[in-house]
DNA sequence: ATCTATTAATAAAA
DNA sequence: TTTTTATTAATAGAT
């Protein structure tokens, strides 16, 4: 990307080099904070010129914090670098608790990569811890389909509870309809059959099929 | 540079992000070792994924003594008013870690229980998130029986390869042998026939049938 | 993993 | 240095 290829190699140009060097490392840093807000990384890159001058950049937390992050992940290493303001700052118990949580925190997401099928990880194990790793997996998504069901049942059940009461309901509410409209026939029945009951009827917006089969029902 | 642009913001689909990542932390660190080498610089880069995977470049010198060069150049930076708080930041950056890996923690641990199938985790899901959670284990479990699969074939592999050793060795034992009996039965020849050659022959072990075979295969 | 249409980075020149 | 521009490189989305 350029007006030519170049070869990977030391720039001899002393001039070149250095434009290189200015372009390239705000292109570095440009990348990193891009895959630091695309990929939720943390990302620290801490370039030396050749004459010695310091640049960074960290993303997501603190260059302290990723330095601090990657001499726990080499736990060997670690007396190796000195964090003195660490030292000097924080109480024994909290460091205490600090160093207990970053180690279970790692342990457990490296539990959950391998549960999760994280290719980089499986490879780390033995055939035999895969085969125990899957005996794992297959109870755990025996458990999922269980409780699946289980919350199938409860809610086929509920389902079928409400069917039932609204049953009951209707049942009720039709006994009342039908009562009153017995009430009502009745009354018709105390005015004179022939003359008043086709006008109660339809004054009261009635079809005719409906009260033809209400006068059936109480007729037979 | 791609299909489309993208925007610079968290990239929401998981799968899409994981491959961003992996590609972008590929391209990383091949501009960071471009850098290095063209302008001869030192550059260290520290990438934790967001699953907390650490990787790692560093270019023209080694990782630690990176660090170190950095630690050292903020240390001598630093007037003693700036270095006093810049500790009280450390420590409230300590405090702040530590209650994020509180957190991080309890929420991990609920994973963990979920994915172990634990019911009154499970319990606290609706339908919905249940299926996508059996999706999720699902999913491991076929990427745990890929790798099983593949180190099957990798094991086989190396079988059938010492095996091939092994055939292409004992060829060329045998046809040693061969090459020493038959110098071995000239010799004989060159003694006279009928007189030595059985004797020659059962004195030094061999049975009579391989012997039968072994003339067979000369005198055919 | 591999491919390819696009965008992005940058070497050289100004 | 910074800007421009011709080219190469990186990569998003698809497969």
């Amino acid at each position: 990307m350029g007006r030519g290829k170049i070869e990977m190699k030391r720039i001899e140009n002393r001039t070149t080099r250095q434009v290189t060097f200015c372009k390239r490392r705000a292109g570095l840093v440009k990348k990193a904070r891009e895959l630091s807000v695309l990929c939720d990384a943390d990302v620290a890159l801490i370039v030396f010129s050749s004459s010695g001058r310091l640049f960074e950049y960290a993303g997501s937390r603190s260059m302290r914090e990723i330095i601090q992050a990657y001499v726990d992940a080499h736990e060997d290493s670690s007396s190796l670098l000195q964090l003195r303001s660490e030292e000097a700052c924080v109480s024994q118990d909290l460091r205490a608790e600090l160093t207990e949580l970053r180690k279970e925190v790692e342990s457990l997401r490296q539990e959950k990569r391998r549960k999760d099928g994280d290719i980089h990880d499986l490879k780390l194990l033995s055939a035999d811890e895969l085969d125990s790793l899957e005996g794992e997996v297959e109870t755990s998504l025996c458990s999922i389909r269980k409780r699946q069901k289980q919350l199938y049942r409860e809610k086929m059940n509920e389902t079928f509870r409400k069917e039932e009461e609204l049953r009951k309901e209707n049942e009720k509410l039709r006994k009342q309809v039908e009562e009153l409209q017995c009430a009502r026939w009745e009354i018709c029945c105390a005015q004179g059959f022939e003359a008043s009951a086709t006008s109660m009827c339809t004054s009261h917006g009635m079809t005719s099929e409906r009260s033809d089969s209400f006068l059936d029902l109480r007729l037979n």
